[in-house]
DNA sequence: TTCATTTTACCTACCGGTTGGTACAAAAAT
DNA sequence: ATTTTTGTACCAACCGGTAGGTAAAATGAA
């Protein structure tokens, strides 16, 4: 059944993401799913397959939503940067503030001694950045920024400012601080 | 001897920065510092212990050199912001680009689970805010800035994009990440 | 259809190794 | 002689992973 698949995998990407990946043991994937642990390695060859799928899975959702969803959608180009800021800010609501980015918390454990992990971080943080500076492009052909630097630096640095602000939220256990910095983004972009 | 415990806990700073504080075991401590279990717990109660003495040492030595050493030194405020970027990029060349921020590897790594080093983290960052406000609002007043907000906003927001910056650096193990978002914090700040 | 065989799906018990931490004696310094 | 310092042996708990077995379901031959 490959429904229990997918379910062992959404249940690990939640215990990864509030724990981390090395700190979430088999022991504690087995108890949250209810399963044993030939089941688990009869889906997973390894605590680090089951890692690399729960990854590949949430990039697909992320994707989906973020990337296809909104930066690559028809909008307006100021529209989709409040949208996408509008979805960040909702998100780690729904989080209650204090877990942080999945993604983020994976690149800073694991990008040093683990490049299978470094190299899927990455290309999430590419994809964004580079779909983001294909908006930038479109918003600046409309309107001038105030900031007169080339667009790949400032969706670079958009990401850096959300990822940092997340950070920053998640270490203070209140939203307001993701609130600020994407307040500061909309300036930045003049919305 | 008390020299002995200060290598102690400046070799634990390297390997928790490198590792992080659950990766890095006593039995690692022991090797790095050729010492044995019994000279550990003599100066350590526990591990957790020794963690609260390496944070607050190295917050100590951060304090000195950032908040202290640049801004709040004598200088003209738009050096002090060279000063405090130029820093962080020679600290992060230094460390091979690949190590990321103690502070926020640790914030990320175990402020959800850990509330004695979310207290601790907090504090670098608050500190570091507060000072950069304040260097900020000197420079408003020699100087219109581009981005019409709060002091605090920008300051948070600067210092998201940094530590944002630092972790794109470490997870693509590339300086160009941070001097890029670095270059946008000049453009903000009219330097 | 019926029976034998294989494959799928899953569990329990256990493995060697590592973890943070303790007990205690030997050694060194005072 | 006594206090400070340090090495060694050990502990229970936990880690990821394996071995070996079982029950059900799918498959094939008669």
């Amino acid at each position: 059944m490959l429904n229990k698949k997918l379910q062992i995998i959404e249940i690990s990407a939640k215990l990864i993401h509030s724990k981390g990946y090395e700190k979430t043991s088999i022991q504690d994937i087995l108890q949250a799913a209810q399963i044993g642990k030939g089941q688990f390695y009869y889906y997973f060859s390894s605590k680090q397959d089951l890692g690399i799928e729960v990854v590949d899975y949430c990039f697909e959702k992320w994707n989906q939503r973020v990337i296809k969803g909104i930066l690559e959608s028809e909008a307006d180009p100021k529209a989709k940067i409040e949208k996408m800021l509008a979805c960040a800010i909702d998100v780690h609501t729904k989080n209650g503030s204090k877990c942080g980015c999945f993604f983020g918390n994976l690149a800073v454990e694991l990008s040093e001694h683990n490049e299978i992990f470094r190299e899927k971080t990455n290309k999430v943080f590419e994809s964004w950045i580079h779909h983001l500076e294909i908006v930038l492009d479109e918003l600046m052909r409309q309107e001038k920024l105030p900031l007169s630097c080339d667009s790949h630096a400032l969706a670079q640095s958009i990401v850096a400012m959300l990822e940092g602000g997340i950070m920053l939220m998640k270490n203070r256990q209140d939203i307001a601080a993701l609130i600020t910095v994407s307040n500061v983004v909309k300036k930045m972009v003049c919305i």
